[in-house]
DNA sequence: CGGTGACCTTGATGTGAATCAAGAAGGGAG
DNA sequence: CTCCCTTCTTGATTCACATCAAGGTCACCG
């Protein structure tokens, strides 16, 4: 499985103890009984289809959710009626986290292709932990790494910079799943590039083409192949972890 | 204490059970013999004076802070050399959060002015959480307020609309601490503000001045009044919990 | 009390990226 | 295959805010 070229698949209906993403996502450090608990508090809804919503800001929280295969975004909307997306999360990766201290979601996720995930009762989430300290200690790390990605994406930078660490980010992400880190899919479409890195449509393409004219990446479409990664790390400041 | 104006004051050596921020730091939800136990792993040292640092960015992690007095200042450094402030943190806030995942503080936290914390050993918190619900409900609470926090920040705002989000926040955070809502002290200077949300000093400055002739607020160096709420809110594009 | 330095204010100018405006290039549906 | 619609690209223009530059204010201190 490695070094393919990350794509959507068909919905896994796999339990936790044989899900490939085990070493990122909740199990971490849980023995197979202790997954064996996890699991039983683990809903694997059926698959969404491209734009489907799993749920909607302003809805009472009731479950988190972590990404199966495909990709979804988050999005939270201002009282103008402007969309922010907040986060794109790959397989492995949890999202609704925000709405735990509301009780109710803050923002909207929606499906970016063919997806699946995994829905898991956050109250029921709390309990089991009480009684599983990996289990805890897992769920701590992953807001943490929350926090600090939001934090990092505050950073006032120049819009090349932005898509560059946007790029390495992505890449870091891929590899860390198993795939090429220089060769992927960008499955969003530009638009939504841009509004998450708060830029216009237009300067995610022109900067796209500048990369490629200096040699950094090849894209078609969403075809994308990085050629200097050295570079293009450099260019993004180096705030990712991937640096 | 309600109503006065916020201000530095000194230090106190109190325990959470006397302390009169209970009601929104870490031991919400606890009972006398469990606050007890909380206690038992806090360490309260002693105060800060301005621009002492608490850690700094790249040391081992070891503890989180909780501020009692004053207020401190977290900031990131990219590769550059560029200061980012990440946030700025009141009595009764958690700071350090972000360095779990890493396990090395991503950041580095500074005084403003004279302020005092308390420090919780965070394998020790984490040990204790597994023991008593509450305090594992209310720390996944704060963190992910944190998350939601850093998100809304992100959003694509003109400096008008970032320097009224601040200003509101920062009032509602204020009553929140059974200080003034409408006049407070600016403990941060201008830079520090400017920094934060992204802007060049010189547009504080501005935006302040026309703020002023608007009769949104009255401000005089470090003094603020807020006169006009209402349209500070709606400048603001209400994205903060205060709307 | 006058000097020094940090911070803040105010005005003039410059620029990165947004916006405006067409066109080009896929990709489905029939 | 052709029409239609969405997405993407490319160029011309504009604008919000940064930067540059200078003067003002206040606190501290010998």
């Amino acid at each position: 499985m490695s070094n393919q070229i990350a794509s959507n698949r068909p919905p896994s209906f796999l339990k936790c103890s044989q899900c490939s993403l085990g070493s990122l996502c909740l199990p971490v450090g849980l023995d197979s009984q202790d997954m064996g608990k996890l699991e039983s508090i683990i809903d694997t809804s059926s698959p969404f289809s491209d734009s489907d919503h799993v749920y909607t800001a302003g809805q009472d929280f009731e479950k988190i959710y972590a990404v199966k295969s495909g990709m979804f975004k988050t999005q939270i909307v201002d009282s103008l009626g402007n969309e922010h997306i907040t986060g794109f999360h790959l397989p492995g990766e949890l999202f609704g986290l925000d709405a735990i201290y509301n009780k109710k979601y803050m923002s909207t996720a929606v499906s970016l292709g063919t997806s699946s995930l995994c829905a898991i009762d956050y109250k029921e989430l709390e309990t089991l932990s009480q009684k599983l300290p990996s289990l805890q200690h897992q769920l701590l790390n992953l807001m943490s790494k929350e926090v600090q990605t939001s934090q990092s994406l505050n950073v006032d930078l120049t819009a090349e910079q932005k898509l560059a660490g946007f790029i390495v980010a992505l890449s870091a992400r891929y590899k860390q799943r198993g795939y090429s880190e220089t060769r992927f899919h960008l499955v969003m479409p530009r638009r939504d590039i841009a509004n998450h890195l708060n830029m216009a449509p237009e300067t995610v393409s022109r900067l796209f083409k500048r990369f490629q004219t200096e040699g950094l990446l090849e894209i078609n479409r969403t075809d994308l192949m990085i050629t200097n990664m050295q570079a293009l790390k450099e260019m993004s400041g180096c705030l990712s972890a991937a640096c």
